[in-house]
DNA sequence: AAAATTTGTCTACAGTCGTATACTTATGTC
DNA sequence: GACATAAGTATACGACTGTAGACAAATTTT
């Protein structure tokens, strides 16, 4: 039995990995400092170019785990009408006050001022989350309204996390809930 | 009769102020730089200080001077229901390729990374845009529903001219069209 | 024509960025 | 215990950032 060692690469490399994307979720791409970053994970800024290659390389990987667990999607059983309100729950709690783990769309509004950032995420999007829910939709268009699901899903959250836009941070749940959901059933029926 | 001379203050104040918005929408707030800015104006990028005062008091009278003319809902009188095909029109025709002059929510979006940026967006929306499409609707949630035509507008643009998303940025303008209308139709009646 | 004021530029500074090279320290093996 | 290798740090470089201060040129006023 070999105890844990105080010097464990892969946990050195997640911990470097989670603090890339707590500060890229944050701040964006390019507010997010690779200094900043390493010292997040308790390291040193070369050691996450030593693991990761770049700056760059770093944020593929951060945008390639973050949407391995498509969040909202997971849990929403798509065939039924009712999951609309499923979706308008879901996403407005998720956006609401306390800093919802909602990074995968968060990272890419934050990263969209830099055009790399901007074509690794719509890359990493094209990759993952589109195919799963123009699959799970079916239908005609599908493609199309999986697409505007996340416009949607991505507006709503810069609007309310990213941009803080009083109307929306401080609205009712209830009724937020209430407009979305006919929005939702519109685009998944 | 004083002809015009090459040293317009006004002139150049207004030049720096047009490469300013073009250079802001185009990389963010972050992204875009001083002298980027200047050059783009064909002045020394000391002088967009002189003018401005600073960074971010010159992206501050941008944001405003962005938000003094809503381009989508200028010429949409919002009483008719027939008024959500107009939006839904405007917004495809707007955010399709050619570049359209949308800034207003592009600037915020690729400079939502920035703290200071957001904030003074946000500012520049709720004292321009909301009160203005928020009195215009009416009904009863006036207000949020107001906003989530924002967020509606603004996730359709990140991901068909920012993020640059396939499925919606080759989609076809009439298939887009139709699918949106509803959505304004549920958000606007 | 001379003085004053506006309009604009040049140079420079402190700071941060991402990253390459060289070095130190801890681990695993013979 | 000695050696090879993996894990991590220190220093530094060139390029960029926003901005301050001193200076040049053009325009207007007297």
């Amino acid at each position: 039995m070999k105890k844990h060692p105080p010097r464990d690469a892969a946990a050195t490399r997640a911990a470097i990995l989670a603090s890339a994307r707590r500060a890229f979720a944050a701040k964006g791409y390019d507010g997010a400092g690779v200094r900043e970053i390493a010292a997040g994970a308790g390291v040193t800024a070369m050691l996450v170019n030593r693991y990761f290659g770049s700056k760059e390389k770093l944020f593929a990987e951060v945008c390639a785990a973050t949407m391995d667990a498509p969040v909202i999607l997971a849990d929403a059983n798509l065939s039924s009408a009712a999951r609309a309100r499923d979706m308008a729950r879901a996403l407005v709690g998720l956006t609401g006050p306390g800093a919802a783990p909602l990074d995968g769309f968060r990272i890419m509004l934050n990263s969209a001022g830099s055009k790399a950032a901007a074509g690794i995420g719509r890359r990493a999007i094209e990759k993952r989350y589109q195919p799963l829910l123009a699959g799970a939709l079916g239908g005609v268009h599908a493609g199309e309204r999986a697409a505007l699901v996340f416009a949607l899903v991505a507006g709503v959250q810069a609007m309310r996390q990213t941009m803080g836009l009083k109307a929306l941070a401080d609205a009712d749940p209830q009724v937020l809930e209430t407009l979305l959901t006919p929005l939702f059933e519109k685009l998944l029926g």
